[in-house]
RNA sequence: GUGGAUGUGCCGGAGUGGUCAAACGGGACGGACUCAAGAUCCGUUAGCUUACGCUUACCAAGGUUCGAAUCCUUGCAUCCACACCA
């Protein structure tokens, strides 16, 4: 077999594509209109890694097939260019974050066009850049119009060395990540919050109607996590203590208080006594991320403070703990050691009272005998008038009580937090605000947009930014005294959460985008991506559009329909690939090996593309084997006649591959296609098949199937023909008469089979799907069986069927009863 | 702990009540070609049998059914996510 020149090939076509800009999308084209969208990758120096490969060739592919189809297709590309690596390449190598982006955006660029997608480049995106950037400032000062935009106290890491805030991931088990025996410690900022929890109950409506996976939907409404109960007063020092809780229905068994080892007024609370003790509890905890919290066992302080039960008016003991967390609910909760495990644990191990109130319904549980925690149901005891009341009629009944009382109310509560949005950083968009001595907070002016971040600023020690006092120094815009700029900027998922909304008009210099374009392309239509951003920038994105369609910008309340996630992609033989392991497989050597549509047809041909996977060297020589046989058969092919089990083959397959690419399930279609050629080879085809073979193969393999596209004596790209049509009459005729025979010859072997068991049958009654009846001729079926035979259709309301055997007729086969 | 997913032949992985000893790919084995290797092509790949066929098989044990890889129950194992949510 000839070897093929695939990097030859893969050049020609790729310089092809480009210089007739057919990826190239216009919104004035009168076909419908898709839009297909992977993440956007962030450009890391290393360059483009497998991963990324098999994410942008699940959404070529489909970009790809939508355009044979005869969509508008919008498939872009660009670079989440803003981010800590960038800057920590700064600190530690010493280049300028603007040089190492630029650099890793040029190297992105490249390797993504020698893996041939389809991306109309045109509309590349770089969120690095001011006239980006720009926009997310403008946002900003939108929200802060709306009121979603306000400043808070905010508990951060702090290591004292640097001088310097640290992201969790800069935190290494309770250490900073540059120096290994700085203790990482808890500091207050005032931050910039952004108000996603007005949207919450949307965001979790919303859900159900969304053509997203379950799964992550799933991860979203815990993430979101409505729940209902009530929010209690407790009075400490004659002020009163909100506490939220789902458990009204326990509160004559709380036996104690625990308040979040952040609570901004936890000083408040501890005794001169109790100060040393708590505080070196304090210390014991390790970084503000709750990840390394969940971790630590349930540990706390006495405070030396108590609380006061406003039903049983019990004094009770008020302790710091390292499980509850500060920005949810009020960062402090009544504790039911008896009936929650939590408050168990740690009434042990403090030694508190444990008092039983609620009595399960199948034994006798008392403050004595207890053993573990009990959470189910059951009815209250030594809960004064409440006595006896299931707990779930006591939960109204508690809170109805308290309500008189004027010592709390009904409550919903959501586990959702406002997003935090201040990174006291370089590399990330300013955040558009002025501090005046006079006027206080002042907004940057719109007209006076963007705030471009400086060039010269010094790395390593504290926020870059305060480096540069020329910039940091400006006039107040209300008053033109002195004044000073927010030297914060904003988390880098901010820019990721309405760029979709961009490459729709990407080049605007005066608007966000134009509202007809974005209006025209969006909603995104198939959205591509891992599955880790199932709650952040998944759940940021949806808040960013909801905002825009409430000022009136977009009219689609959701980013996308349809959302993909890939699976993750393993080294052969299962471990992670890392540059540590040595077993990474980069894209662009295996395509200098084996070419580029030998990559993209293994990626997905091995697994579902949504399932982990191994990489296999064996596998993508098997793919690469294949389409050298292909273009040997193509070289090779003298004109034939098909035979009429080619054209059915080819007709099922046009088909079932529509059907496969719809749903992801490239595999089953690299299996039809390899079927089909198998049938091709084996029994000759016409030009017409050859074809349409080449069309249904060009979205895995592009730049082959252009080659022999042209081979075959066609002017024009195959990428953008149209692609074939399946002739029903050709699929089914000869099919179905065998289906038919089939499903007759079943019944017909469970009736000797029942007869053979001794049972006498004289009547044989058949139930089939109303459009199938005509098919069934009771004359032949009689001499068949040589019984009695009634057809009757399924829905038919005076069949005889005494055991409901109606009820399994499928198509193609007949529920069936014996007499 | 909570939530989710999965368990199929040597391996990856289809298959959701009869067309299943189970697609497709990989591996292994045998053969053809070759001085030879590679590539390619053909065949075999649960056991017994020349074959018809029979037996054993889809994590395990029960159950439903004329019929189960597929449906139900229980158990076991593995994997993933998480913000201990009061």
């Amino acid at each position: 077999m000839a070897e093929v020149d695939f990097e030859k090939i893969e050049k020609k076509w790729q310089k092809k594509w480009e210089e007739e800009k057919i990826f190239y999308a216009d919104e004035k084209s009168k076909k419908k209109k898709f839009y297909v969208l992977e993440m956007f990758p962030y450009p890391s120096g290393t360059g483009l890694h497998m991963g990324h490969a098999l994410n942008y060739t699940i959404g070529d592919i489909f970009a790809r097939f939508k355009l044979l189809k005869g969509f508008n297709v919008l498939h872009p590309m660009g670079y989440d260019a803003l981010g800590l690596p960038a800057e920590n390449a700064a600190i530690k190598v010493g280049t300028h974050p603007e040089e190492y982006t630029k650099n890793s955006m040029k190297n992105f660029t490249t390797q993504l066009k020698k893996l041939g997608f389809s991306y109309d480049w045109s509309r590349i995106l770089n969120t690095s850049d001011p006239e980006y950037y720009k926009w997310d400032q403008w946002i900003f000062l939108k929200m802060l119009e709306s009121g979603l935009a306000y400043q808070k106290e905010s508990v951060v890491n702090w290591c004292p060395e640097c001088k310097t805030v640290l992201a969790n991931e800069q935190v290494v088990d309770g250490k900073c990540w540059r120096h290994e025996n700085t203790k990482v410690e808890s500091k207050y900022f005032k931050q910039w919050f952004l108000k996603i929890t007005d949207y919450a109950d949307e965001l979790l409506r919303n859900l159900d109607n969304m053509e997203w996976p379950e799964k992550t939907k799933n991860m979203q409404k815990h993430w979101i996590g409505k729940s209902y109960g009530a929010e209690i007063d407790f009075i400490v020092n004659d002020n009163k203590w909100p506490v939220f809780t789902t458990r009204p229905d326990t509160i004559y068994g709380v036996t104690f208080v625990v308040v979040s080892a952040h609570h901004k007024e936890l000083e408040k609370l501890v005794t001169k006594e109790q100060k040393k003790e708590v505080d070196n509890f304090l210390k014991k905890i390790k970084s503000v991320s709750e990840k390394d919290i969940a971790v630590l066992e349930k540990e706390g302080a006495f405070t030396g403070s108590y609380a006061i039960n406003p039903v049983t008016k019990e004094k009770i003991p008020i302790y710091v703990g390292n499980f509850v967390v500060a920005d949810y609910g009020s960062g402090m909760v009544m504790a039911v050691p008896a009936h929650d495990k939590r408050d168990y644990d740690f009434a042990r191990k403090y030694k508190i009272k444990i008092k039983v109130v609620i009595n399960p319904v199948d034994f006798e549980l008392n403050s004595e005998n207890i053993t573990e925690a009990y959470v189910g149901e059951g009815t209250l005891i030594n809960s004064g008038k409440f006595d006896g009341l299931s707990n779930e009629k006591a939960k109204e009944e508690i809170i109805k009580f308290l309500e008189n009382l004027k010592l709390g109310k009904k409550s919903i509560q959501f586990r959702l937090k406002d997003w935090g949005i201040s990174r006291q950083r370089y590399w990330g968009t300013p955040i558009p605000m002025i501090y005046c001595d006079k006027c206080g907070v002042v907004p940057v002016p719109f007209k006076n947009l963007p705030v471009k971040l400086p060039k010269e600023v010094k790395f390593g020690k504290g926020n870059p930014l305060l480096t540069n006092e020329k910039w940091i120094n400006v006039k107040c815009p209300k008053c033109g005294g002195k004044a000073r700029r927010e030297t914060d900027t904003m988390d880098t998922f901010v820019n990721s959460s309405w760029y979709f909304l961009r490459y729709a008009d990407p080049k605007n210099k005066n608007k966000i985008f134009d509202s007809q374009k974005a209006l025209y392309w969006n909603p995104v239509d198939v959205y591509i991506g891992g599955a880790e951003h199932a709650c952040m920038h998944l759940i940021y994105s949806r808040f960013y559009v909801k905002f825009l369609r409430d000022i009136g910008l977009v009219n689609s309340s959701e980013p996308a329909n349809k959302l993909f996630h890939q699976g993750m992609l393993h080294a052969d033989g299962g471990e992670k690939m890392s540059k540590s392991k040595g077993n990474v497989v980069e894209p662009l050597a295996t395509i200098k090996k084996y070419g580029t549509d030998s990559l993209r047809l293994f990626l997905v041909s091995v697994a579902s593309p949504d399932k982990d996977f191994d990489w296999s060297e064996k596998g993508i020589q098997g793919s690469s084997r294949f389409l050298k046989k292909v273009y040997s058969y193509f070289e090779n092919f003298k004109e034939g006649k098909s035979s009429p089990e080619v054209e059915i083959k080819l007709n099922n397959t046009i088909k079932n591959i529509e059907e496969y690419i719809e749903t992801f399930e490239y595999r089953k279609a690299t299996i039809e296609l390899r079927e089909l050629f198998d049938s091709i080879s084996d029994g000759g085809a016409g030009k017409k098949v050859l074809e349409k073979f080449l069309q249904l193969l060009n979205p895995f393999c592009p730049h082959i199937t252009e080659e022999l596209w042209e081979k075959l004596g066609n002017k024009g790209f195959i990428s953008n023909s149209v692609w074939p049509k399946s002739e029903e009459i050709k699929i089914k005729e000869n099919l179905k008469k065998d289906l038919y025979e089939k499903a007759i010859e079943n019944v017909f072997e469970v009736v000797k089979k029942v007869e053979t068991r001794g049972e006498k049958i004289s009547k044989v009654y058949l139930y089939v799907l109303p459009f199938e009846l005509e098919k069934y001729n009771p004359e032949n079926l009689k001499k068949k069986f040589g019984k009695e035979v009634f057809i009757y259709r399924v829905n038919d309301a005076k069949k005889h069927d005494p055991e409901g055997k109606s009820k399994k007729a499928r198509p193609g086969n007949p529920g069936f009863w014996f007499e």
